[in-house]
DNA sequence: ATGCTCCTGCGAA
DNA sequence: CTAACGTTCGCAGGAGCAT
């Protein structure tokens, strides 16, 4: 009989140790309206690379249904039915706006964790716990008064917890003007609450797991959060059970303020157009490559090992599929982009194969550790070392002088034919539906 | 038994 | 006219292997 671990009634949440979840809203599109307030009050998408998906949504194109990651030529008659504006994203820009929210959030907490581009947590315990409330609204408005951008505030006992106080104010569920604190809320008011909210809004809770809850009949937050977490451990996984326990305010998941490097680097990219030709494959991975190395040696890391794959197209189900990849240990831990470049391309031969139309490939770095700690093999050449050292940094101070892709290695190629594509849209398209000829 | 590495699945933004 | 669907990261857990 499902004997519970946890006392319910015993439990207050939001109140022990205060953190405060920030989160931009609608991110990208309120960075494009501080710099074209022209913008505001309408319907705005940004889009993935290659014009792909919908990334970020104005509230007025989510109040039309468009999802998150909805593929844009599905939502192209919504989109000229009601006027939707598209843009392509403009990395540089957000990233900065990004940094300067950051920067102001770091001055309102002691601890703070940039958990991604538009959202930290903040540490708030020790702070009177009957203004915590005025407190977010300070917030709310010093990030506004001087950066331009809106922001929820969501304030609870854990991070889960945190998690979904923003979004109870974002959705306006709860709290008023942005700002939602559980710990203004007695437990039956949280219990009846969080009865209205559907599971799969729980971070943690994606796609697959609340499907399988929901066979379960655990639909909302307040099911789960009254299921028995150990027998869901056993069904799912400790982190569900984490979740669950986060849920009724018991803290397992630490506040992460350590600026770790990454253990791996990615760049991979979908093509503008199907290639199948291996100079074309082989262009696409120098290119790739030659990237991640840059990014390698901005975090002061080297790489001991260089994944590589290609892949066609998976929504084409009637073309022949084909996607490989493969594993190349470097002899010795670098951060040459010429060495990498080749043991990539020498990697691409291996899992090549003709005949197929390729859609995607990529290049990942693996086994990163920091620069200063590798260990150079007694027959290592030093001098060699540090010509290829002083080379790597003549290239990466071009790069950051004359702007990026000045300087790169010949195997990228120039006609590269998998580029993104861009010029599927003229200009005018992309920044304003309302310039389109009407279809006759 | 125990500890690894590799690989896959999942979630997040 | 048609076809058109992102990227990068970490964690957990199981498989497979070595000791």
């Amino acid at each position: 009989m499902g004997r519970r671990d946890i006392d319910y009634q015993e439990v207050h949440i939001g109140h022990a140790m205060p953190i405060a979840l920030v989160d931009c809203n609608n991110f990208y599109v309120s960075c494009e309206r501080v710099f074209d307030p022209k913008l505001e009050g309408r319907p705005v998408v940004v889009l993935s690379n290659n014009d792909g998906c919908a990334v970020a949504r104005s509230g007025e194109v989510k109040a039309l249904g468009v999802k998150m990651a909805e593929p844009w030529f599905k939502m192209e008659k919504l989109a000229k039915q009601h006027g939707i504006i598209a843009l392509s994203s403009n990395y540089t820009l957000y990233g900065d706006m990004s940094a300067r929210v950051m920067s102001i959030l770091s001055t309102f907490s002691p601890k703070q964790e940039v958990y991604s581009i538009d959202e930290c947590f903040l540490d708030l315990s020790g702070f009177d716990p009957q203004s915590l409330v005025a407190y977010g609204q300070t917030i709310r408005k010093t990030i506004k008064q001087h950066v331009g951008i809106p922001v929820c505030v969501g304030i609870a006992g854990t991070k889960t917890l945190a998690k979904l106080a923003n979004h109870c104010a974002k959705k306006r569920y709860a709290g008023k003007d942005g700002v939602c604190d559980f710990g203004r809320y007695s437990a039956t008011q949280i219990s009846k609450l969080f009865a209205t909210i559907p599971v799969g809004d729980i971070w943690g809770v994606g796609r697959k797991i609340s499907e399988k809850l929901i066979g379960m009949n655990i639909e909302t937050v307040e099911d789960l959060r009254t299921a028995n977490s150990s027998r869901m451990r056993q069904q799912f996984s400790i982190v569900l059970e984490r979740t669950i326990k986060e849920l009724n305010g018991i803290s397992c998941i630490e506040l992460d303020e350590a600026d770790t490097p990454r253990q791996q680097i990615m760049v991979s990219r979908s093509f503008g157009q199907e290639v199948s030709n291996f100079d074309d494959l082989s262009e696409s991975i120098a290119y790739f490559a030659n990237s991640a190395a840059e990014k390698l040696r901005k975090d002061e890391s080297v790489a001991s090992g260089v994944c590589v794959f290609i892949q066609t197209n998976p929504f084409k189900g009637k073309s022949p599929q084909y996607h490989r990849s493969v594993v190349i240990p470097m002899g010795e831990p670098t951060g040459d982009t010429v060495k990498l470049v080749n043991v990539a391309i020498h990697g691409l031969t291996a899992i090549y194969r003709g005949g197929f139309s390729y859609k995607k490939s990529g290049v990942l770095l693996m086994g990163l550790q920091p620069k200063e700690a590798i260990q150079t093999s007694l027959f290592d050449d030093f001098a060699k070392q540090d010509k290829s050292n002083k080379l790597m940094s003549v290239m990466d101070s071009i790069n950051r002088r004359m702007g990026k892709g000045s300087m790169t290695i010949a195997a990228s190629g120039t006609k590269q034919r998998w580029a993104m594509r861009r010029d599927s849209k003229s200009p005018n398209y992309t920044t304003d539906w309302n310039e389109l000829p009407t279809a006759t």
